[in-house]
Order: C-alpha cells, then sequence, then structure tokens
RNA sequence: GCCCGCGUAGCUCAGUGGAUAGAGCAACGGUUUUCUAAACCGUCGGUCGCAGGUUCGAUCCCUGCCGCGGGCACCA
C-alpha cells in the first residue's frame, strides 16, 4: 500500500475542478515534518491561498470540505498557516497491516508500467586488481537492479569490462620480461596479479610530462597497438589470460552477491569500431583534425576523440557501438551508467553524440542517464586515482578484514543461543553487509573518505544494526514458536501503544520508499528508511513485552514482528545484503 | 581560462520551497532478577561558507563573491 499516493489521490480529487493545477497541488502532499503533526500533512492551501487571493486557511477548509477522509483519516486538523495535518485512524491501518501480512510482496504492488531498464556497473579493468574505487559502482549498480526488479520493470544488467584496453599491454609486456613461468602454471591467476603490479613499479611516476619517454610504458603501448591489430601472438596469449582474468573478478563477485545477466567488455564491441566511425564521419557528426578523428560538439571546446592519430579507437568509440547494439538487441527503455562523477563530461558528450547520431532522440530511442557518484578519497581527502597505480586498498583485503572485525565482536557479543559453528557465516555476512551498507547509505553524489574505521564500525547506521534488529525479530519468534507455519497471519492487530502505531506507519511505508529510492536512482533513501524501521523496532521491542504480553495482545505484537522482520530482510536484500536469524 | 560538483554540530554526514534544521560517532549521565545490552533513554553541541535577489515562506531556487575538489585532444 502506497500510503503517499493514496492521499495525494483524495486530495487530487478534492482540489480537481475549482483549484489550479490540482497535480501539483496535491503532490503537496507529504510526510509530515514533525511525529507531532500526524502521518502526513498538507501543504497546499498557503500556495493557492496566494494564487485565488484568499486567506489559506479558509482555502484549506475549502479542501477540507471537498475531501473524503472519514473512511481511512481521523479528522484532519488545521494547523499554523494553513498546515492541512493528516493523522490516519488506527482502524484502517489494522486493516492494511492484515492485508500486508498475507501478502507475498508485504502489499506492495509493482509499477504500473514497466520499463525496460540496461544497468551498466560495476565494469572493472580486468588484468588489473580490483580495489575500493571498484565498490561503488559495483555495490550502487546491483542495487539499483534489485531496487528495479523488484518494483516489476524488465531489468538487463550488463558488465562493460575493460578488457582490451592498456592495461593488457602491460600484462603482455610483463609476460615477455618479468613472467615467472613456474608460477604461471601453478597459480596462474595470482601470477598475472604479480605481473601487472612489477610492471607499474617500474612505470616513472609523477606528471605527465615526467612519464612521456618512459620506455616501459611504451613497450607496453606497443603490446597493446599489436593486440588490437590483430597480431596472432599477443591475441593468443589475450585468449589465454582472459579465464584467468574472469576467474578473479567473478571471485569478488561472488563474495559480493553480485550478478549479470551480460558481461560484454570492451572486446566485444571491436569489430564494429571501424563502421561507428565511417558512419559518424559519413554523416558529419565527426571530422578529422590533427591525424585524429573527434566530435567537436561545441565550436570553442575540445573535441571527443573516436579515433586516435595511431588509429586506436578510444572509449567513445566503444560506448557508441555500445549503444547502438543496446538498442538493438535490448530495446531498451532506459540505460543506466554508474559511474564515477569525474566521467560526467564524456557521459554528455557522449549522449549527445548519440542523440546526432539518431540513435535517442525525444521520439525513439532509451533514455539515456548517467547515474553519477562521488569518488573514493584517501584519508588526505584526496581522490585515490586509480591511474597512478598506487598501492590502493585491495578489495579482498579489505573483506576480510571487515569479517575479521565482524567475527571478533560475534565472539564478544553473541547471545547465549547464539550457533558457534555458524561464527564464520555470521561474521561473512555481517562484515561485508557493513562494507556494502557504509557505501550505499551515503548520498550517492558527494564523495566518499574512505576509512576503515568508519566501514568496520558496528554501532549506529549500519547493517548490522538491521542485523541485529532482524535477529531479535526471529529470536522472538522461535521462542513464541511462531513459525510459518503456526504464526496466526489473520490475528486481528491492536496499536496500543505509541511504539507499535509508529511501527505500523513504518511498515505501511516501505512502498513509498521503494518507488522513491528507484526513481530517484538512492539506495541511500531505502538505508534511511531502514534506520528508522529499526529503531522503532527497537524501541518497541524495549517497551513492549511479547511473549509477556496479555493474551489479547500477543498475537498482534508477534504479528507485528513477522511483518518488521519481512521488511528488514526484503529492503536489506534490495541493497544486496543479507540478514542471518541468529547473531 | 572554461565546465561540473561541493561548503550544514568537535568529527563523519543526512535533509527539504514550509512549522522549533536532523542522525551517527565523540563527550557526559542514566537503564539489565523481564523476549539478544551489537540495545534503549537523556544531556551537550548550529550566523546551514559570505552577500544580495525571487517568494506568503529560502539551508533548499537565481546572481555575485570566497574556499575546496574534479574534469577539459590522442588513458579508460
Amino acid at each position: 500500500m502506497n500510503l503517499l499516493e493514496l492521499l495525494r489521490g483524495r486530495f487530487f480529487k478534492a482540489l480537481e475542478g475549482w483549484a489550479p493545477d490540482p497535480l501539483t497541488a496535491s503532490a503537496l502532499v507529504k510526510p509530515a515534518t514533525d511525529a507531532k503533526f500526524g502521518d502526513y500533512q498538507a501543504n497546499a492551501a498557503m500556495s493557492l491561498g496566494k494564487a485565488m487571493g484568499k486567506p489559506p486557511r479558509q482555502v484549506a477548509e475549502e479542501i477540507l470540505a471537498k475531501l473524503k477522509w472519514d473512511d481511512i483519516l481521523e479528522k484532519p486538523e488545521i494547523a499554523g498557516p494553513g498546515f492541512i495535518n493528516l493523522k490516519f485512524r488506527n482502524e484502517y491501518l489494522q486493516g492494511q497491516l492484515t492485508v500486508a501480512a498475507n501478502d507475498d510482496r508485504i502489499g506492495i504492488a509493482g509499477v504500473s508500467r514497466p520499463g525496460r531498464f540496461v544497468i551498466d556497473f560495476s565494469g572493472p579493468n580486468v588484468a588489473k586488481p580490483m580495489h575500493v574505487g571498484h565498490l561503488r559502482s559495483t555495490i550502487l549498480g546491483e542495487s539499483l537492479a534489485r531496487l528495479h526488479r523488484f518494483l516489476g520493470h524488465m531489468v538487463i544488467t550488463d558488465n562493460h569490462l575493460g578488457d582490451w584496453g592498456t592495461q593488457f599491454g602491460i600484462l603482455l609486456y610483463g609476460y615477455r620480461n618479468q613472467l615467472d613461468a613456474e608460477n604461471l602454471k601453478k597459480n596462474p591467476v595470482a601470477e598475472l596479479a604479480r605481473l601487472y603490479v612489477e610492471v607499474r613499479k617500474g612505470f616513472k611516476s609523477g606528471t605527465d610530462e615526467e612519464a612521456e619517454g618512459d620506455p616501459v610504458q611504451d613497450a607496453c603501448r606497443l603490446e597493446t597497438v599489436k593486440l588490437h591489430q590483430g597480431d596472432k601472438e599477443n591475441l593468443a596469449l589475450w585468449k589465454q589470460f582472459m579465464p584467468f582474468c574472469l576467474e578473479e573478478i567473478d571471485a569478488v563477485y561472488q563474495r559480493l552477491d553480485v550478478h549479470f545477466d551480460h558481461t560484454l567488455g570492451e572486446s566485444h564491441y571491436q569489430p564494429m569500431l571501424a563502421k561507428v566511425v565511417a558512419d559518424l564521419l559519413g554523416q558529419g557528426i565527426a571530422r578529422e583534425s590533427q591525424g585524429a578523428i573527434g566530435i567537436f560538439l561545441t565550436e570553442e571546446g575540445t573535441p571527443a576523440l573516436i579515433r586516435k592519430r595511431d588509429g586506436a579507437y578510444t572509449y567513445t568509440t566503444t560506448d557508441l557501438a555500445t549503444i547502438d547494439y543496446r538498442i538493438r538487441e535490448f530495446n531498451p527503455t532506459d540505460i543506466l551508467y554508474v559511474v564515477d562523477s569525474r566521467q560526467h563530461l564524456h557521459f554528455q558528450n557522449l549522449f549527445e553524440t548519440a542523440r546526432r547520431w539518431g540513435r535517442t532522440g525525444p521520439e525513439n530511442g532509451p533514455r539515456l542517464v548517467h547515474v553519477p557518484f562521488g569518488s573514493v578519497l584517501g584519508a588526505d581527502r584526496k581522490p585515490i586515482k586509480t591511474r597512478d597505480g598506487k598501492a590502493v586498498a585491495n578489495l579482498d583485503q579489505l573483506l576480510d578484514e571487515a569479517v575479521r572485525l565482524a567475527g571478533e565482536i560475534f565472539d564478544a557479543n553473541r547471545a547465549e543461543d547464539a550457533e558457534p559453528e555458524n561464527r564464520a557465516m555470521v561474521a561473512e555476512t555481517v562484515g561485508i553487509g557493513a562494507v556494502k551498507y557504509a557505501d550505499l547509505c551515503q548520498n550517492r553524489t558527494t564523495d566518499y573518505v574512505f576509512s576503515w574505521e568508519k566501514m568496520l564500525a558496528m554501532d549506529g547506521n549500519t547493517a548490522a544494526y538491521m542485523q541485529y534488529a532482524y535477529a531479535r525479530c526471529q529470536s522472538i519468534l522461535r521462542k513464541a514458536g511462531a513459525g510459518p507455519d503456526t504464526l496466526d497471519t489473520k490475528a486481528s492487530i491492536h496499536l496500543a501503544t505509541a511504539e507499535e502505531r509508529n511501527l505500523a506507519i513504518q511498515i505501511l511505508r516501505m512502498e513509498e520508499i521503494l518507488v522513491a529510492s528507484a526513481s530517484e536512482l538512492r539506495p541511500n533513501i531505502l538505508t534511511g528508511y531502514l534506520w528508522d524501521l529499526a529503531k522503532s523496532y527497537s524501541s518497541f521491542f524495549q517497551n513492549c513485552p511479547v511473549i509477556k504480553a496479555p493474551p489479547t495482545l500477543l498475537p498482534s505484537r508477534l504479528l507485528l514482528c513477522h511483518l518488521v522482520a519481512r521488511c528488514l530482510k526484503l529492503g536489506l536484500e534490495l541493497l544486496g545484503i543479507k540478514v542471518i536469524e541468529r547473531m
């Protein structure tokens, strides 16, 4: 049940026919800014009063005269300059909770008009160790995919691997000059990772000028060019290396519970690039300049190059071919790119070029959306760059550390009926959850200060808090003998205390939250909700005995625990975070 | 130089054209014979960078300024 939409619908009907722009005015129904004002509030009377030349409070009276409220709301109150405060009747909430308890989607409807979303995320460079910088795209993308799917959209996830770039030249160079053949046989994944790091160590560091004329870098570039030109040996090595590279990143995805429908890397589009360039040249969208071919979107601005002087194509070319391919293959309504905000200009250029190319427009093709996110900052608050190849916290080490800490906390805190044999599982779930949540709970667009301390904190607004609340729900249900078959989901719910009523509202707000979180592409809206829900539950837990509740309240409270557990589990699942029955 | 983003409590960060700007951490104090104390309750803490403007109402929208970060032709 979407309470917000329900109220907006009611207000729209009340305003229709006499107020200007009833749609905008009804959208001014919002969650109450303070619980003492009720559950929701309508702020339309002030602006309507101005527009209609009447005192706002009088307008509020007129709205209320036309508003149908008595079946769902307490009598609405007009407050202050003309706020209309709205509070649901307990009978209504109780009825909706019963509906939710007997629905396998907790009463959450899907969207009425499903879209087809291609979501492009993660996109690591293979042959290059994954580090914390890859975390945000991976975690955000997975969460957005899960959210959209749950709401009924068709979702196609695609991992646009960097499997054809200069980093492969580095591997090829390393293979030829610094190979430990023995190690390659025994542990190919580790040997390739070692080669990459070793070769990078030999690079001249510092500014671009200083790195200019670096013989090692030049040699690596040459290997890349040979690969792109179809050099047999390099191509054979590429084919030999790829499975090992994929094995390494797949292990990380498995651990993070991240999944893709497609993994179409840059190499997949190689055969299409020449035609893209020819096409853009032919249509006069691109032109030759200083030996390269570029797209000049503005008179004075720098062009987006689609072919370099040496004949190599760029990522703009690949991305254009990818758009073309995705439209033909998937016919999406939307393509989302979950990519670092530093690439914003690239996407602006890309989308504008796609438009001129006729692939998208107001009347045709998908909506192309860059979903930007802030940089990973080091302790010095400077972005951790992937280009300089400096040691950045390795992803696996990071996850191991999180899991280790979660294990320690398990040892220090575990409840009497926790199961020691589950220690590893609990630590893994809590540790990985902590890392994911630390990322998801922040506004996507802000920079992310990398801090072990913050990531591994188990206090406050963290996954562990939600997992803990869930485990407490399950513990109560277990002790009450209320299993899947024995819980009375038809029991009538009583909202006897403020804590219970608060829980009821929280549970029923979930649909509104999921819709907002998906449409704004912001999982932190969902984390904020889960935090509120879990806090409400902790408060309930503290103040409302369940098992020792009077017989009239016991079935109701059990059902509330059950519903909270389901909301927490679903919400965390949509963030890609797992729950545990005992911790 | 041009473009993009950011500036909110000691720290890390939410937040919205609406009522008294919130949370976590830190600090301080309280709560356990009772369903998991990884918890709960409370106290302390603010010229929402500065100055104008639009508005019935601005931390939010607009303009200027200051500060910080990022991007801007052959890396992706």
